[in-house]
RNA sequence: GUCCCCGUAGCUCAGUAGGAUAGAGCGCGAGAUUCCUAAUCUCGAGGUCGGAGGUUCGAAUCCUCCCGGGGACGCCA
């Protein structure tokens, strides 16, 4: 709808003035008096111009208004309002074929990939990482709907020290099983371990397994095994749990296989060849600092081992030469200041500065009881995303999850979000849906009609007050919002579309009756509650989320 | 100490590249069910947009300073 508009202003000021100012806006007005959408281009001509934005305004919307669209000047803004014949013509598409209608395919489709989660293998998930899971999933969703090629990627960190120490934390509790004491061992756990209860059930699992047999092995040969053996548990569980919440990959990534391939030292052998590698205390360096990072950083080590962020380096270099031509990553809020870091060795390798975008996913703090619970995986005293998942069900956590921008913390109170009322605006939305096939099916008991099938496009013409219209309007709306997601990767925009959507229905839904005497008013109401229902549906595919036949 | 994010109704937050009279949910108060699901709806109270300057036709939004909260600053990952 939005589009409609922009490119026929677009047009007739060009027409007009020669130009189209860069940044006007084209905005839904806070004052519903005020139409549709609303626009300021008139007060940024002016100024170019040197004339009355008031009259500027004027002349566009005498150019302007035609059967479709009505646009009136007022003190410099023009307001533009969809007539009804053009509303009830897009929700003849929106009932035809509400895909193609919402997600219409980008002219150039792009070769995209989303990285998300990436959680270290070293536990289970924690509900940060659903956050994480659930935006990208949602992302990428809406990223193919528009036609573009999306691989969703999860990039395990399988090397360095912290899987050495996951190996090193189950050595420990499985020495623990036999009563051996390493004082060695002791004093890295202590200090560094992981703790969690999920580590001595691994520990049980090995001794099953293997029995006493790695109390002979060497210290360090055990731990690389158990590492080995820890990680692969972990990666399982961490697959089950997203496909559990509806979250799937297209390809896994280690970091080890990185090593292994050689790909690490190849990029490391190009910055050298670019000038932006040198040697300082025995250690490798990267000159970020000439792009914008704080200073330079170590990519390997005096021991000759390599750092994490030289790893990165190859695995990103290495998404490029996959001919990925846009990549978004979505990284947990502690890596804010990575990005510098890594953005500066993708300059420095000649990579574009917007093949790659970074967002954010702040925390998620777990409220019980009025409590906060807090959340440690060394200590092991966290909320894993499968318990949540248990306790309030895939549906809700992932609505939650969206209702605010992904880089603000979000408060989740889980009492709040079991209870199945008002207060819950998953079950708001979804009760609309469900209030829509009750209808449904009680219509086609008492009068034999059949919503599903039947063509009821001819009676949208019968639909006319206020009411109905606002109905309209807020479901072709959703197709303006989705176009929004794909421009600012802001999936939580939906859920607030979708609860404004919900409110109009209920409130239609208690003021006015589909099953009246009129026949020709049962039918066109029955067809606008078909077009709620299919914007709804729609949404809850995008969002991965149930539409309930009955609640 | 340096850098980043945040401060909007009692609470949790929207506010989409500076726009028109400041938005929602929850909570609170009052009401609605002979009729397709009351997990719903209707009405109401509630605000110096952290503070002070500045930029301009116009500021919650941009700039400077201050106050308050959170996060990041490893040869960890």
């Amino acid at each position: 709808m939005k589009s409609l508009i922009r490119q026929r202003l677009e047009a007739i000021v060009k027409e007009l003035y020669g130009f189209v100012p860069e940044a006007y806006n084209l905005e839904v007005p806070r004052e519903k008096a005020h139409g549709d959408y609303a626009t300021n281009i008139a007060f940024l001509l002016a100024k170019n111009l040197k004339r009355k934005p008031d009259d500027i305004a004027q002349e566009i919307a005498n150019k302007l208004s035609d059967a479709y669209l009505q646009a009136q000047a007022l003190r410099g803004f023009i307001n533009f309002k969809f007539k009804e014949e053009l509303l009830k013509e897009e929700f003849v598409k929106l009932l035809e074929n509400p895909q193609l209608y919402f997600f219409e395919k980008v002219k150039e489709p792009l070769y995209m990939m989303v990285e998300f989660v990436s959680a270290n293998p070293t536990g289970p998930l924690h509900v940060g990482h659903g956050r994480g899971a659930v935006v990208g999933d949602v992302l990428a969703r809406i990223l193919e709907r528009f036609g573009h090629k999306v691989v969703r990627e999860y990039y395990i960190n399988d090397a360095g020290y912290q899987v050495y120490l996951l190996g090193l934390s189950v050595l420990y509790r499985y020495y623990e099983l036999y009563g051996k004491e390493d004082l060695q061992l002791k004093e890295v756990f202590e200090r560094e371990g992981y703790r969690g209860e999920y580590i001595k059930e691994l520990a049980r699992e090995v001794k099953e397994l293997y029995g006493s047999s790695l109390l002979e092995k060497d210290k360090e040969e055990a731990i690389d095994f158990l590492r080995e053996f820890a990680t692969k548990k972990l990666l399982e569980e961490i697959k089950a749990t997203l496909q559990e919440f509806g979250v799937f990959f297209d390809s896994w990534v280690s970091e080890k296989g990185l090593h292994q391939e050689g790909l690490v030292e190849e990029v490391l052998k190009e910055l050298e060849r670019r000038c932006y590698i040198y040697e300082q205390e025995g250690a490798l360096w990267f000159k970020s600092s000439t792009f914008g990072d704080d200073k330079d950083r170590v990519v390997r080590r005096s021991d000759g081992t390599y750092t994490y962020f030289a790893g990165d380096i190859a695995y990103h270099y290495h998404k490029y030469r996959r001919g990925f031509q846009k990549v978004i990553n979505l990284w947990g809020s502690d890596h804010h200041g990575y990005e510098k870091r890594l953005m500066a060795s993708l300059k420095a390798l000649g990579i574009p500065e917007d093949w790659l975008v970074v967002e954010f996913v702040q925390m998620v703090k777990i409220f019980k009881e009025g409590q906060e619970v807090r959340m440690s995986k060394r200590t092991g005293d966290f909320v894993s995303l499968q318990e949540l998942l248990q306790e309030v069900g895939k549906d809700a956590v992932r609505f939650v999850f969206l209702t605010k921008t992904s880089d603000t913390p979000l408060d989740f109170d889980i009492d709040l979000v079991k209870k199945k009322s008002s207060e819950n605006p998953v079950f708001y939305v979804q009760y609309a849906h469900a209030r829509i096939r009750g209808v449904f099916r009680e219509v086609k008991e008492r009068y034999g009609i059949d919503a599903d099938s039947s063509d009821l496009r001819p009676y949208i013409r019968e639909l006319d007050s206020q009411e109905d219209i606002e109905l309209i309007k807020k479901c072709l709306f959703l197709k303006d919002v989705y176009e929004g997601v794909l421009d600012s990767f802001s999936p939580h925009l939906i859920t607030y579309s979708l609860i404004e959507l919900a409110k109009d229905f209920h409130h239609y839904y208690n003021h006015h009756r589909v099953m009246v005497e009129d026949k020709k008013v049962m039918l066109s109401r029955l067809t606008l509650f078909k077009g709620v229902e299919l914007t709804l549906k729609t949404a809850f595919e995008i969002l991965g989320i149930s539409a309930p036949e009955r609640m």
